[in-house]
DNA sequence: GCATATTTTAAACAAATGTTTAAAATGTTT
DNA sequence: AAACATTTTAAACATTTGTTTAAAATATGC
């Protein structure tokens, strides 16, 4: 990434998560990517074997890195409110980053579903692990109301994110220009963290 | 549909569409599609051109479909609220039997948002009309919390159609049948309209 | 029932696809 | 510098792709 000469591989891999993201597994070629990379087509399969086995490469790499964040401030010894809120600025920023990342994973696991069930799994553990348990002492504790992770995750992810996976659609429709829609997201982003945490938590501290 | 004889035009068009909607534009082959409708593969193009216009056809059917139902309820002479529950009603009910759906527009809108703007564009303003007026005035009368169209619309959307967009996922990750996946939406589909009836509207009628 | 149009078929088409090959270029070791 | 391993190249490979063709089958009008 910041290094001054990036090695064969890395330039394929780079070329192919970008194209990859933007026209997903079918839509992409061996020779799109050789091209994005300024690379002779046979190295695609000298160093990756096949286009699919770059493909789960790459999948895994993004998949990861979408998960990885999240996880990481569910184990932070705060409160749930702090997480939640943490959470929707992480993943903002995230998605202000890598817009297409979301529609990408979402479209891929749609038309496969099997060929990542592990890393869901894993995933979802962890999520009950970090989480479930706080929620629910907080729910007892009448500080919160009744909700389960199950739903919490998409109700939060999805308001989110689905400015994101609609970016394009709505930048054409609004005739906005790249910074407008971002200004865009951020109001979002804000209405969101103010209507979850309104609705969530029951009343006294009002921050 | 109900007919008990399909031309074979209208055999091919349905085929595709389930085709279409399940692979993708770039996933899916002219042979997909003639298998799927039991058909030689020469009366794809004999009845459509080319794959490409099949499957203009069938997308704009699609994103009509999608806007048709939502465009009726807010020319209704009711309230915001209820437009907004009916909407949200309407909404569950189209995913139900089409979950590909949504997932499908994102992403061959996000793929290339050029080939379908007029469409777009006639749908910002007539979202506009039936609703932007009625919106600012609940909001002068101090019924209604000050939002735009423009973050409600994808507000509500977002946090109903993501369960929707991530089913397979979500069925994967739950171990969960499709009766079980359905109730888990329609649980959603209440949180969302109780959570967004409480947080837009001010108190006073609690229904 | 014959002539005409329409629909369906099997086969082929050129172009694009993922992949491999074998030689050339470059790097490394001694 | 010689011998070796690694990387890169141009060209070709077999399939798959969307599309077309020309003949066969079926329907339609008179």
């Amino acid at each position: 990434m910041t290094c001054i000469t990036q090695s064969s591989e890395e330039k394929i891999k780079e070329a192919a998560k970008s194209v990859f993201l933007k026209k997903g597994y079918a839509g992409t070629t061996a020779r799109d990517i050789a091209e994005a990379a300024s690379m002779n087509i046979a190295l695609t399969n000298y160093y990756f074997r096949s286009k699919e086995k770059l493909f789960f490469e790459i999948f895994r790499d993004l998949f990861s890195y979408y998960c990885k964040n999240t996880l990481k401030i569910f184990e932070k010894p705060i409160s749930i409110r702090e997480k939640l809120i943490e959470l929707i600025e992480e993943d903002f920023q995230m998605m202000k980053k890598e817009p297409s990342l979301v529609l990408f994973l979402m479209t891929e696991i749609h038309r496969d579903p099997e060929r990542l069930l592990p890393e869901l799994s894993r995933f979802k553990e962890l999520l009950h692990v970090t989480l479930s348990n706080q929620i629910e002492e907080e729910i007892i504790n009448g500080r919160m109301r009744n909700i389960s992770v199950e739903h919490l995750m998409p109700l939060i992810m999805g308001s989110l994110q689905f400015v994101f996976v609609g970016k394009n659609m709505n930048m054409k429709m609004y005739n906005a220009s790249e910074e407008e829609f971002n200004a865009f997201a951020e109001n979002h982003k804000n209405l969101i963290i103010s209507m979850i945490t309104e609705y969530l938590f029951i009343s006294e501290t009002v921050s």
